[in-house]
DNA sequence: TAGATTGTTAATCGATTAACAATC
DNA sequence: TAGATTGTTAATCGATTAACAATC
């Protein structure tokens, strides 16, 4: 379905969910159209940059209109892969992974939890949301059976990578981490990291300027 | 006691906790000194990229020798801030709220927390980690008699801009939000934003290349 | 001293912004 | 049609990398 898109840096990627959201935003508001010199106003960017951004997937304005909200907002959600749904697994189970497990933002973004796991037994039988605890001993088996692509990995720093490891081996090609360390993986699998330390520290370091 | 530091790009700050973390790790393996090469090579970084972003800041290594391990660290500790102490409040005390509350690493940056606040009355009156939540209308008196410095925003996207108006009110000048909103705020208060529905759209994304 | 490695300047690369012809 | 605004090329700006003299 997708045509093959090179060299699409990932500062534009990254400028994707905003769009989305602010074009979210829009729509509740009535507006159904907009131009690339109105919306950088409104995102703080300029017409620019937004029309070289869009244009790296396609022509979705119309001279001398604009962009149709509503379209735009539903391009940019398939180019995000927003139209797929993701079976996933939060590994670990303490206060952030069941903070995860009741995030709503998560499951609008297609990502349905089908699982949680931990080593500690007193969490272990416990249900999140009707989501089970299992013991991380049954997840490669949980992961093939259930056809899980996504694992959110909510261990401390000294787990993490250990339990990288045991999901790349159960088949696991997509990994959203927070924990505080680089997890080494093969190329093929995709880490996409939370460091909610180094954001924490970069609000310090903005407190003594 | 610290200079001014005028024009220091973002990029360099962001990559700042990183190399803290990484001197961190190499310290308690107990390597006591690094040549930016070596470093580089940890990291994923040229050894160009290490010794322009440290310039930035000072002349920390030594020709022929390399970097003091310890030493690095402490210059970036301080020059993050992580020296001072940051007196700290979560508005918003829901699950998220509830995990940041428990979140060690908080503690680790020099953020202390003194309290929470909800709207929930349910909630008010609950400790967690010994901290009590507080009906948001008692927030302003708290701010100024405990001293706070910084704010955390775990509300849904509706509740968060009027917080940050309060917080505004109440003379806070800086915020870690994790609401998916750009806040409103003047010049001088300082938002860090942690987006994690953003974050979670960019790995949908890369999942589909 | 010779070797290693920094600090720093210069070159390159990539990302952002400006400009404008095309066209709705 | 005239006005507005896009898509796209060219210019600018900033960040990264390479090079090398200084020096430990």
């Amino acid at each position: 379905m997708d045509r093959i898109r090179p060299n699409i840096s990932m500062a534009v990627i990254r400028r994707l969910p905003k769009y989305y959201r602010y074009l979210g935003d829009l729509m509740e508001k009535g507006i159904t159209r907009i131009s690339s010199k109105e919306f950088g106003r409104i995102m703080g960017f300029t017409a620019s940059q937004i029309r070289q951004d869009l244009n790296c997937f396609g022509g979705f304005g119309q001279q001398g209109y604009g962009y149709n909200v509503k379209e735009l907002r539903e391009e940019i959600g398939n180019i995000l892969g927003l139209n797929r749904r993701y079976n996933t697994i939060i590994v670990g189970a303490g206060n952030l992974g069941q903070a995860i497990a009741n995030y709503s933002g998560f499951a609008e973004a297609g990502f349905i939890l089908k699982g949680m796991f931990d080593i500690n037994p007193r969490l272990i039988g416990i249900s999140i949301r009707a989501v089970k605890i299992m013991d991380i001993d049954e997840m490669k088996g949980f992961i093939a059976r259930e056809n899980i692509n996504v694992a959110i990995i909510c261990t401390p720093k000294e787990g993490a990578q250990d339990v990288a490891n045991r999901l790349v081996d159960a088949g696991i090609k997509a990994i959203w981490n927070f924990a505080p360390e680089d997890l080494n993986v093969p190329d093929d699998v995709i880490v996409e990291n939370v460091y909610l330390s180094e954001s924490l520290m970069v609000l310090a370091y903005l407190m003594n300027q």
